[in-house]
RNA sequence: GGGAGCUUAGCUCAGCUGGUUCAGAGCAUCUGCCUUACAAGCAGAGGGUCAUUGGUUCGAAUCCAUUAGCUCCCA
């Protein structure tokens, strides 16, 4: 076994070198290719694709490294595990920064051809695009590099396309003029789910509409004043009073002069405002919904930038919308038709791409009908053919599914997927196929791409470019990605997946946490909030990010992270590494052979073999059912309580005294264990177990840890008698360090020990006397308390530690009394359970019988605790 | 306005289908310890009417309803 020398092994670990040289190691020997091989079962998970303009951010780390685990887990349970990575081409947000780029550069987008702006955008890629890659290498994912994929790669471009035209021949995909959510900055429609609502301080302007052939205004309220050069109507409730005379005349538009109708709509609401609303059907979605019901004149005021066009009065035309806000208000003032001004908070549409107001504004874009294409989607996540976790997910999801609106997917933009749609010149025909029309020169192609989520919804079947592979790898296994794209992303692949191939795209989806900072603020730029993880890593290592991020968040809640919490993945790092090292160290003079492990067991070996078998078993429930924060915490409890705190210092006292025989048959069963338990972190913590494991033998050039199997769980070696004996072990030692810490006794002070019992055994009482520094023990069923001395009582055994001279018997009679309070209350609870006939009758026998046993030990222990207490008084 | 979730120790959270994990863990706090794996550590201790009020039940942190507060998503 181990043939190096260990005696210079540092007391601390420090990750540095060690994480840069496996993941060297694993990569040179390509260790996590996946080949298809029908002889094993695949276990496939895609990466959810970073944008490539995307760098590495703190819920990237949450989200690789619970895909790592899974990937980690399921290689070593002996699935062929195929872990796709790649990245996104995120059409709106690389081309702005693009257009960004180049306008640095004194280059405007509108000067330069469509081909060489793609120049400059693959250039960007090859540039970014793998930044991010090399970043998370750095958090040890075990990604099969050679997969490495790209929505812009050619394969993957005709699949995107084909997906187009076989949506339009189904009539799924039409073309329409409609209003869309409008990114005046980046000139193009977006969908509904890019546009978040910002709760905006405004202001709620009321302007006076004189109404025809009377002396009557009426008022309205808007939060919106440019937008009245385009009203078109006035909408008031048909059930308000109030204007019930108006109804059908006229009134005139102030600065327009057009005239325009008053009629009712039900949709108007009479306690907002002045119960009577402008209405601008180009302009404001549902004044577009009532412009339709009431055929109302469309008037578009504005240009693609949000500036005003010449539909309105040539002084106000080429302005700003909020420049022309102010331009309108200031004119209403000076006619004198400005009633009033109020403070007013509304929610404001925002562009997640811009950043800036979205407009909502009437244009020909493509769409998708969405009906027919959810139902088949919704009905696998409601029948469990897609299961979520946590699974509360699923009536958010049937929620938007139900509701389901259709998709704009058209974007006025040139990164992405182009429409495959012409259109002739002569007859306007339109043709729509992945190949262009034979008599190109007579077709112009649309100028379009493809939303980007019209991309890569495609994504969990087509990284995999042949059918040979799609047939087995798909459909993969597991998908985790945060919650904020299941819409976006997660819903829209299971209806690419249904529609496409009729089949689910992966059978588990694991929404993770939202990392926030410890005020519970997301984690963003221009907070300042957000730590590097690269520095993260440096500072403490990949390993105990990992695990620290694990054992923070818990599933389907938000996790608080915050720097210095690295220190709980540190300390467990540095403790295997510890644990290891003591190991190790011994095993420079004590022989270790692997024919020796199961020779010379007593009770304290069966009760950690009893252990492990129990930590594996649950840890394993815990993965399995995506409870992967329990999992760690299962983890963390075997390694630093059971193994490291009471099985090494159990192991100490034959370490040093025992035959040469026993000492090598207890290091190697050690060292064997310790090695099982490696394997068990090994999925979280991958570095730190591959350099432990490494030094515990000579290993080949190519082996790994992460290749190695699972350990399995055998339950044959849960030993319920030898956990017992620990357990009383641990009681009888805890209960006098308990007495010399209250007491004051320092370690130095040597002290006698009587156990009046009858259980004990000559190995337990060796192993008492080696955990607590004892000078006397003595053990007898028949003791009597000595005077002067503090006492315990543990089931099975009194405790006396004669301390004449030393004892305070105020500190001894509080310790006694608190005990007898405690053991009291439990008592009383048991009793009047046990006095509850309903109980007696109604509970079952095995209850009943537990509160009795209880009642009995609890009876006993409170007598002769209250003896003792006698004895002091 | 509609939907989802949360409220348990000073902080962050476990506690699945009600009864031996029933009041827990980590961090923080306090007290002793440089005990030959580890001070990034060891040993010990203190600390909670399980948000409110009802109900179901022999039995409720756990199930149901209610109230209050907080968070997120959608309109």
């Amino acid at each position: 076994m181990p043939a190096k020398n260990f005696s210079e092994i540092p007391k601390t670990y420090s990750p540095k070198n060690v994480e840069d040289k496996w993941y060297k190691y694993w990569y040179d020997h390509n260790l996590y290719h996946s080949e298809v091989d029908e002889n094993k079962e695949p276990y496939t998970i895609v990466i959810p694709p970073p944008n490539i303009t995307g760098i590495l951010h703190i819920g990237h780390i949450l989200n690789n490294t619970l895909q790592d685990i899974y990937i980690r887990y399921k290689r070593m349970m002996g699935f062929n595990a195929c872990w796709i990575p790649g990245i996104d081409h995120a059409s709106i947000a690389t081309e702005a920064k693009v257009v960004a780029m180049l306008k640095e550069q004194g280059i405007n987008k509108d000067n330069i051809s469509r081909e060489d702006f793609l120049q400059y955008c693959y250039e960007w890629k090859e540039k970014y695009g793998g930044i991010i890659f090399k970043q998370l290498r750095k958090l040890g994912v075990s990604c099969d590099w050679q997969r490495e994929r790209f929505t812009m790669d050619i394969h993957y471009y005709r699949k995107v396309i084909e997906a187009f035209v076989k949506l339009y021949k189904e009539d799924l995909i039409y073309r329409g003029y409609r209003m869309v959510n409008w990114d005046p900055a980046s000139k193009s429609a977006i969908s509904d789910e890019e546009v978040f609502y910002k709760e905006v301080k405004g202001k709620l302007w009321h302007f006076k509409y004189p109404v025809k052939d009377s002396t009557e205004y009426i008022i309205v309220a808007t939060t919106r004043p440019e937008t009245m050069l385009g009203d078109t109507g006035i909408a008031v409730n048909p059930d308000d009073e109030r204007y019930k005379h108006l109804i059908g005349k006229t009134v005139i538009l102030p600065i327009v002069g057009r005239e325009i109708p008053l009629f009712t709509d039900e949709y108007v609401d009479k306690e907002f405002g002045t119960g009577a609303v402008k209405v601008t059907p180009a302009h404001d979605v549902n004044d577009y919904e009532m412009g339709l019901r009431h055929n109302l004149e469309m008037v578009n005021i504005f240009n693609e930038d949000a500036t005003s066009n010449g539909n309105v009065p040539k002084e106000f035309r080429d302005l700003d919308r909020f420049d022309l806000r102010y331009k309108v208000v200031a004119r209403m003032e000076e006619l004198g038709l400005l009633h009033k001004v109020e403070e007013y908070t509304n929610k404001v549409g925002y562009s997640q791409r811009g950043n800036v107001p979205i407009e909502p504004y009437l244009s020909e874009q493509w769409f998708m009908r969405m009906d027919k294409l959810a139902k088949p989607a919704l009905e696998a996540v409601l029948n469990g053919k897609v299961n979520f976790y946590p699974g509360h997910w699923v009536k958010t999801y049937e929620h938007w599914m139900t509701n389901i609106r259709d998709w704009c997917i058209s974007r006025q933009l040139w990164w992405g997927q182009r429409i495959p749609v012409w259109y002739h010149r002569e007859t306007k025909e339109i043709y729509c196929e992945v190949e262009p029309p034979a008599d190109i020169e007579s077709w112009y192609r649309d100028d379009d791409v493809l939303d980007t989520w019209a991309s890569s919804w495609l994504w969990a079947q087509d990284v995999f470019t042949n059918e040979e592979e799609k047939n087995y790898y798909y459909p993969t296994d597991l998908l985790v990605t945060a919650p904020d794209i299941i819409f976006f992303w997660v819903a829209r692949m299971i209806i690419a997946g249904m529609h496409f191939k009729n089949e689910i795209p992966f059978r588990d989806v694991y929404f993770t946490s939202t990392v926030r900072d410890t005020q519970g603020r997301k984690m963003s730029k221009s907070l300042g909030n957000s730590p590097d993880p690269l520095d993260l890593i440096e500072e403490y290592g990949a390993d105990a990010l990992r695990f620290t991020m694990i054992y923070i968040a818990p599933l389907g809640q938000d996790v608080l992270f915050s720097t210095d919490k690295c220190e709980i993945g540190r300390n467990f790092a540095n403790k295997i590494w510890n644990a290891g090292r003591f190991l190790l160290m011994n095993s420079q003079n004590i022989k270790v052979s692997k024919d020796l492990v199961d020779e010379h067991l007593d009770f304290t070996d069966r009760w950690i073999i009893s252990r492990f078998q129990k930590t594996l078993k649950d840890l394993t429930e815990a993965i399995d059912e995506y409870e992967i924060n329990n999992a760690v915490k299962i983890i963390y409890s075997y390694v630093w309580n059971d193994f490291c705190d009471w099985y090494v210092e159990l192991s100490k006292f034959r370490l040093y005294n025992a035959s040469d025989e026993v000492k090598s048959a207890l290091l190697s069963r050690s060292i064997s264990l310790f090695e099982e338990m490696l394997k068990l972190v090994h999925p979280f913590m991958p570095f730190i177990t591959e350099e432990i494991w490494q030094l515990l033998d000579e290993r080949n050039e190519g082996e790994s840890i992460s290749t190695k199997e699972f350990p399995k769980y055998y339950g044959v070696l849960v030993d319920e008698i030898a956990e017992m004996n620990v357990e009383f072990l641990q009681n009888i030692i805890t209960a006098i360090r308990n007495i010399r810490g209250e007491m004051n006794l320092p370690p130095s002070k040597q002290i006698n020990v009587l156990l009046k019992t009858d259980k004990i055994n000559e190995e337990q009482i060796k192993y008492i006397r080696s955990l607590v520094k004892i000078d006397q023990l003595t053990v007898d069923p028949k003791i009597e308390k000595p005077k002067a001395s503090a006492s315990a009582v543990v089931k099975g055994c009194d405790i006396f530690i004669p301390l004449e001279g030393l004892i305070d018997l105020n500190v001894e009679r509080a310790r006694i009394e608190k005990e007898i309070t405690r053991i009291s209350g439990s008592l009383e609870g048991v009793r009047k359970k046990l006095s509850n006939e309903g109980f007696v009758a109604k509970a079952p026998a095995e209850v009943i019988d537990r509160e009795r046993t209880k009642m009995n030990d609890w009876e006993k222990s409170l007598e002769k605790l209250k003896t003792i207490l006698e004895d002091i008084n």
